[in-house]
DNA sequence: TTCTACATGTAAACTGTTACATGATTCC
DNA sequence: GGAATCATGTAACAGTTTACATGTAGAA
């Protein structure tokens, strides 16, 4: 149940609406925890309910602007510090790797050679996000740009990984 | 639903029971593709109603050997061209990188370190299977040297990133 | 005035996890 | 005879996706 702590963790930063955080998660958040605009509200809902977040302020359309209560900071620490992150990787693109041997040689080097085009491609995504944010040396700045390269050593990786398999084929 | 195509290519390679399957998902698959027996069990009853795998034979105990039928060997081959894999990268390892600007700095260095260990350890895990396979040149062996290669590749990324990463911190 | 962005909510279907429930065969 | 392993199945619950449903405020 992460995405109740992806949304406190959102709310420890400044306070937001359901639309707000919805952005957020189409946009930094996309590449590790995607959510949908239904899961959202309905998560808001509960949290609010079991007083780890607080509607602190209504604004124009229905607007819910809420704020992360004393709790919900709690549990967001207790979520951080003595919880142990799952190396749960359900990975389709890896899957298929196990089952390329019931096509021909050259199906299984083009699915190959795709997933190189493909992180290349991510990579290039992420280089330019890169250069497109003004990096300050915040925590918000400092953990965001950890994360980001992350993405970007995954890419690489992934690619070379890639180009190594094709030539093993055949 | 990759299950189910995951359950159509292992029977691609040889006909087997629902327990035999679940086995195979604990050691080869669980990596990529995690699997509870009472899903497998559902889902095979699924793939047989829907015609792509067939009982061809029943033995001790209830045991039912499960084939692939045609219909099953097209479905997997149109998933394996057809279809493009999800960059769906829900990783809740990820997500708390975002977030360590609210713990002190020696417990976000604290849960990087940790991830050093993780990395290392699950590396080491890989390392000792892949000895421990004789690694044959049939499709089976080429494949699967491939999935475990990224797993190597993988782990030793995301050390040497988590190690970078927290020299980063303060 | 009309379009776009803002803004929220619910229902149904699907996927996945945990727990319960049962029983047969083989090996020691 | 007892334990481990083989073998299957279902129920309840939790999490996720897709689709439907509705309406307001601001900008052009």
């Amino acid at each position: 149940m992460s995405l109740r702590h992806a949304l406190l963790g959102l709310l420890s930063e400044r306070p937001a609406s359901g639309y707000d955080l919805l952005k957020r998660f189409e946009t930094s958040l996309a590449n590790v925890w995607p959510a949908t605009q239904s899961q959202i509200y309905t998560e808001l809902t509960k949290l609010a309910d079991s007083g780890l977040i607080m509607v602190a302020a209504e604004g124009p359309r229905g607007r819910k602007e809420y704020t992360l209560a004393d709790a919900g900071m709690a549990e967001l620490r207790h979520w951080l510090t003595e919880t142990k992150p799952q190396r749960n990787t359900r990975s389709d693109l890896l899957l298929r790797v196990f089952f390329l041997g019931v096509l021909r040689p050259e199906q299984a080097r083009a699915y190959l050679t795709e997933l190189v085009e493909l992180s290349a491609h991510e990579h290039e995504q992420l280089r330019q996000l890169d250069e497109a944010i003004d990096w300050d040396d915040d925590d918000l700045s400092v953990y965001g740009r950890i994360a980001l390269e992350y993405g970007l050593r995954f890419n690489a990786m992934r690619r070379e990984w890639a180009e190594w398999a094709a030539t093993q084929i055949k």
